[in-house]
RNA sequence: UCCGCAGUAGCUCAAUGGUAGAGCAUUCGGCUGUUAACCGAAGGGUUGUAGGUUCGAGUCCUACCUGAGGAGCCA
C-alpha cells in the first residue's frame, strides 16, 4: 500500500515511493519533460515526468492537464536543488478526478488581476499562495489570542449575536426580525454581557464575529469583524493596559516562532515585528494632541483622532502607543471617570505602529451605580433595557474592566497589508455580500 | 452620506476627435531541467448604459449604473 501524505511532510520520506492528493498548480512543458506543480493545501511541490519513463497515454494526459484541475499522484520523492522547496516528485502514475475543460478555463492566472476581479472570485483567490499566506497568520493570531487567555486563568464565556438594544447607542445596527413583533440587532461588542459574566467567574473573555452598519468605506473597515474582549472583575486601567500589552507581545511572538515562511511570502519586514517587545510607550490624550498639533494638525482637545491623526502618531515608532485618559464627552457612557479628573476616563486606545492605527479599545468601567444611572440618563439611553447591567452595580460592585481587539486589523498590521479585507476568507463591506 | 478617480478581448492595460491594439489566458505546432519557462501561429470586441455635440466619438458634453480610493464614524 503507496502511503498518502502532504507536501508539508515530504520532507520525510525522501527515497520512498508516495501519492499526493491536490490540484495542479501550474505545469510548464517541452516536448517530451513535462514539469506539473502540486498544490496540496499544505505546500507546492514540483512533480517531473519524463516521456520515456512513462506510458506514452500517461503522458499525454499530464501535458495535457489545466490548472486547478484535481489529480492524484504517485511517485518517488527526491531532494532536489533546482525544484523551489527542495524536493521533487518523480512521477509514476497521475489519477485525473476532474480536469478542468480549456473551453472553461480556472479564471485566476499566474499573472497579475484587479482587486474587483479578485473579490468577485474570493472563493477561488483563497487558493493563491499570497491569500494562503494571510489566513493562516490569521489562525496563529487566533490560536495565540486564546493560549494566551487560556493560560492567564481566563475562561471562555461567548455572548449573543442577537441583542435586544444597542450596547453603547453611538454606532448604528444591524436590525433583524426576531419572531412575530419583534426586532433584534445584531451584536456590536459583548462587552456588557462580559461584565455580568466575569462578575461571575473573575477573569473572562468571548470571541466572536461582531457587526456595525456604520457605511464606513475604508481599508480599515469591515461590515462583520471577529472581535476578542477579555473583562477582569477587580481590576483598573492599569491592569487593562498590562494585559493588552502582554497579549499582544505573546501574539507577535507566536507568529515570529511559527509562521516565518508566511511571513517571508507576505514580504513582512520580521524586524519590525522583532522589535515588539514591553513595554510599549504610553501617553495621555492631552500630550497626545500636543504633539498632533506641533505636527501640523487641525485637531483640538476634546476631539477624537481621524486616520491621519494615529498615523501621525504611530508612524515613527517601532512599537506600539498605548494613549489614554480621553476627554468624557467623546467616549462610550460606561467608562470610570478619572478620580482625579472627571473630564477625562480611564479609557486606553492602543495603537499599531507604522501608521495601522487603533487595534485595541478599553478601559476601565463605571461600577457606582448612582453615576452608571446619572450616564444611562445623561446619553438618553433607555433605563428599562439596561435594568440587568443595573443589577451588576446593586449586587456585588466591584472595580472592573477590559478591552476589545480586532483580530482583522491585528491580522493585516502583522502581515504588513494595506487593506483588512484579505485577513478574513469571506469580507463583508459596505458594498460587498458576496461571494 | 460627501469629495475627486476609473470603466476597452476571459484577465492586466494601450490607442493626438480619423482603419480597436499588445501581453497573459485558450487552441494548434516546436522544444529532455523548466522556475509567472520559452519560440511560432490562430481564434477572441455592441469600448459600462442611455442620450447629445460633430462630416466622423473609445476619446468631448449630460445623466445614470458599477467599482476602487479618501473623508466622517469606529475595532
Amino acid at each position: 500500500m503507496i502511503p498518502r501524505i502532504t507536501i508539508a511532510e515530504a520532507g520525510r520520506h525522501a527515497g520512498e515511493t508516495v501519492q499526493l492528493a491536490g490540484w495542479l498548480y501550474n505545469l510548464r512543458r517541452s516536448g517530451k519533460i513535462a514539469f506539473p506543480i502540486l498544490r496540496d493545501g499544505s505546500g507546492l511541490m514540483q512533480c517531473v515526468a519524463v516521456k520515456s519513463s512513462l506510458p506514452e497515454e500517461l503522458f499525454e494526459t499530464i501535458k495535457n492537464l489545466t490548472q486547478e484541475s484535481s489529480i492524484m499522484v504517485t511517485g518517488k520523492v527526491r531532494a532536489e536543488q533546482r525544484a523551489p522547496g527542495g524536493f521533487e516528485l518523480d512521477v509514476e502514475n497521475v489519477e485525473v478526478l476532474q480536469r478542468v475543460p480549456e473551453s472553461d478555463p480556472y479564471p485566476i492566472t499566474p499573472k497579475e488581476h484587479g482587486i474587483d476581479f479578485l473579490m468577485d472570485h474570493r472563493h477561488l483567490w483563497l487558493r493563491s499562495q499570497h491569500q494562503h499566506a494571510i489566513i493562516r497568520v490569521r489562525h496563529e493570531v487566533i490560536k495565540a489570542v486564546r493560549d494566551y487567555f487560556d493560560s492567564h486563568g481566563f475562561t471562555l464565556v461567548d455572548t449573543p449575536i442577537f441583542t435586544p438594544a444597542a450596547c453603547e447607542g453611538t454606532t448604528s445596527l444591524f436590525e433583524v426580525n426576531y419572531f412575530d413583533d419583534a426586532k433584534a440587532f445584531l451584536t456590536q461588542s459583548g462587552q456588557l454581557y462580559n461584565e455580568a459574566t466575569a462578575m461571575a467567574f473573575g477573569k473572562v473573555y468571548c470571541f466572536g464575529p461582531t457587526f456595525r452598519a456604520e457605511k464606513s468605506k475604508t481599508r480599515r473597515h469591515l461590515t462583520e469583524f471577529w472581535m476578542v474582549e477579555p473583562e477582569m472583575a477587580y481590576a483598573g486601567l492599569e491592569d487593562v493596559k498590562r494585559v493588552a500589552e502582554e497579549m499582544i507581545v505573546f501574539i507577535v511572538g507566536r507568529v515570529l516562532e511559527n509562521r516565518r515562511e508566511e511571513l517571508k511570502r507576505l514580504e513582512r519586514d520580521v524586524a519590525k515585528l522583532e522589535a515588539i517587545q514591553a513595554p510599549f510607550t504610553r501617553m495621555s490624550y492631552d500630550d497626545a494632541v500636543k504633539i498632533l498639533q506641533s505636527k501640523g494638525s487641525e485637531i483640538q482637545w476634546g476631539g477624537d483622532f481621524g486616520g491621519t491623526d494615529e498615523t501621525l502618531l504611530t508612524a515613527d515608532r517601532d512599537r506600539p502607543l498605548m494613549v489614554d485618559r480621553f476627554p468624557t464627552s467623546i467616549k462610550a457612557f460606561y467608562f470610570e471617570p478619572d478620580p482625579e479628573r472627571p473630564d477625562v476616563v480611564l479609557g486606553v486606545d492602543v495603537l499599531a505602529p507604522e501608521g495601522y492605527g487603533e487595534i485595541v479599545g478599553g478601559g476601565q468601567r463605571i461600577h457606582d451605580p448612582e453615576l452608571l444611572l446619572r450616564r444611562i440618563e445623561e446619553h438618553h439611553l433607555p433605563k428599562e433595557a439596561f435594568n440587568w447591567y443595573i443589577d451588576l452595580r446593586k449586587y456585588g460592585t466591584v472595580p472592573h474592566g477590559g478591552f476589545g481587539m480586532g483580530i482583522e486589523r491585528c491580522v493585516a498590521w502583522i502581515c504588513g497589508l494595506e487593506h483588512i479585507r484579505e485577513t478574513i476568507a469571506f469580507p463583508r463591506m459596505l458594498h460587498r455580500l458576496s461571494p
